[in-house]
RNA sequence: GGCGGCGUAGCCAAGUGGUAAGGCAGAGGUCUGCAAAACCUUUAUUCAUCGGUUCGAUUCCGAUCGCCGCCUCCA
């Protein structure tokens, strides 16, 4: 039974889709300007595990992220750049699919972009004006939060506690609003040369909270079962979400709201002051591999804080290289016919446990500690040569199952030997016959110093990549 | 000022009203020409501190200290 806590009612709840056997799940990306750094992969990830452990439930996933490329800062930074939106984001887009594909997630099925969503945004600002929701002022339009009673229902904010603490940061006079809470649905250029677009409510251009009730809905439905973001999103962004969203249609938006826990680095706040800001691509460019990253950044649940260290991420490489190396040595595997019981029911014992630990609000620390467990128990078989045909497919059939869920074993194909490394270690098996074992350290080292780890087994020689 | 989260071995970290998963690092051993890998053994009488509730608390409650977040269009 697959369970979430869901920020809505701040409880963990048993999933329930609306249609059988089907989920419809809405994921707010990385905002463009800001993208790259590990932070958003923690999201990424937690999202593409979402995603692959509905698929391994054996739901029908319709998977959605948007990507928001319409914003006061991208229109600013755009335009100090002499570009287009479209030309100022294309880089961005571009690194995010390629990040994306390193760090093996999943591409969505949709992945709209609020440029190309102008039309819905407007019909449902209509919408909310006809219905009381919104009011125009100074060529803008405002939601009236006031026509919305139950907002903030999501982040439980206290408005009459806030006031006092915060009120020097509300910039109460900057807009002819009815209320300092209340948020632009709908923006009027600040000049004549800013991107905007011309529509039925005049020329303007987007607030940033529309384009995500706009697209989903269109893409989802009225309503949906999964909305899921970065934990900072709660408040103000998902919470007006729903306020646009239920506000136009009566019903109710979402289900289940899941929000991503941050990431730290070495117990503080990332941050570019602090000098302890790192994006993906700086990490990788310092030799850390795609796979440990992602290891890394699923080993602690969604739901908590994830503090980011080199030494922790050391750790991720080494024991992800352990667990390929398992996999690798289990495919090669010299078995006997027929079913060894006691590894029969560790391996079924594992299946039940990994589901057991991801049903459970999606904890990946339990799932990846009886991956672990179950390694143990099958390398001591293997040293024992206690393995049998049966238990090596369906352990095999196990590690795939998890993979999918996972996705952090790698390749399924090795690369092929080059016949120059071939020819390398025939010569040195050669010498080392002659018990020329200075010549053999020789091959070793240089195939080393090349990136070729050597292991001599007593079924032959082993080799892998560094 | 309002609201919320966290503090577990050298490091990262899961978890629970009934006596501490997992990973990395470390130590000893097996195997090996030497390595590597793997295996075996080992590493928290204890879960920030102080009180309270309880037969029993790391887990619940209160206080204190420390860290983090939201209340600013940052995931």
């Amino acid at each position: 039974m697959l369970r979430f806590r869901n920020t809505l009612s701040g409880k963990v709840e048993e999933f329930r889709p609306m249609r059988e056997g089907e989920v419809r799940f809405y994921y707010c990306g990385p905002t463009v300007w800001a993208y790259g750094h590990l932070g958003n992969f923690r999201s990424a990830i937690a999202a593409d595990i979402v995603r692959r452990y509905l698929k391994f439930k054996g739901f029908k996933v319709t998977h959605v992220m948007n990507i928001t490329d319409v914003e006061d800062r991208i229109i600013a930074k755009s335009q100090e750049a002499g570009l287009s939106i479209d030309d100022y984001t294309a880089q961005y887009i571009e690194a995010l699919w390629e990040d994306f594909d390193a760090l093996g997630c999943e591409r969505p099925e949709i992945v709209p972009r609020a440029t190309r969503h102008i039309p819905e945004m407007v019909s449902l600002i209509e919408r909310l004006l006809e219905s009381g929701h919104a009011y125009e002022s100074d060529g803008s339009i405002y939601y009236r939060i006031a026509s919305f009673p139950e907002y903030g229902k999501l982040s439980k904010i206290n408005f009459a506690g806030n006031i006092a603490g915060a009120s020097d940061r509300v910039d109460t006079d900057r807009y002819e609003k009815e209320d300092a809470r209340d948020f632009a649905l709908w923006k009027e250029p600040a000049s004549a040369t800013e991107p905007a677009w011309d529509s039925s409510l005049g020329r303007g251009r987007p607030g940033w909270h529309i384009e995500c009730s706009a697209m989903s809905m269109k893409y989802l439905g009225e309503t949906f079962d999964i909305h899921a973001g970065g934990i900072d999103l709660v408040f103000p962004h998902h919470e007006n979400e729903i306020a646009q969203s239920e506000g136009a249609t009566g019903k109710e938006f979402v289900h289940y709201w899941i929000h991503f826990e941050h990431l730290k680095v070495e117990g503080e706040t990332m941050s570019k002051s602090k000098g302890n800001y790192y994006t993906f691509r700086d990490v990788a460019a310092m030799g850390y591999s795609a796979g440990a990253v992602r290891y890394f950044l699923l080993s602690v649940p969604y739901n908590k804080q994830i503090n980011f260290t080199f030494d922790a991420l050391a750790g991720a490489e080494k024991t992800l290289a352990g667990l390929r190396d398992f996999k690798a040595r289990l495919g090669e595997a010299k078995t006997t016919a027929g079913m060894n019981e006691a590894l029969h029911e560790a391996t079924l014992g594992a299946a039940r446990e990994f589901e057991e630990g991801m049903d459970d609000d999606l904890n990946t620390s339990v799932a990846l500690a009886v991956i672990h467990n179950l390694t143990r128990i099958v390398n001591t078989a293997l040293a024992r040569k206690k393995l049998q045909e049966d238990n090596k497919l369906e352990l095999s059939e196990l590690l795939k199952r998890f993979d999918s869920v996972l996705n952090i074993f790698g390749d399924e194909q090795r690369e092929m030997l080059d016949s120059e490394i071939q020819n390398l270690i025939d010569e040195r098996q050669e010498a080392r016959r002659r018990r020329d074992f200075a010549r053999g350290d020789e091959i070793r080292d240089g195939l080393a110093g090349r990136g070729i780890i050597l292991e001599d087994t007593k079924d032959g020689v082993r080799w892998k990549r560094k």
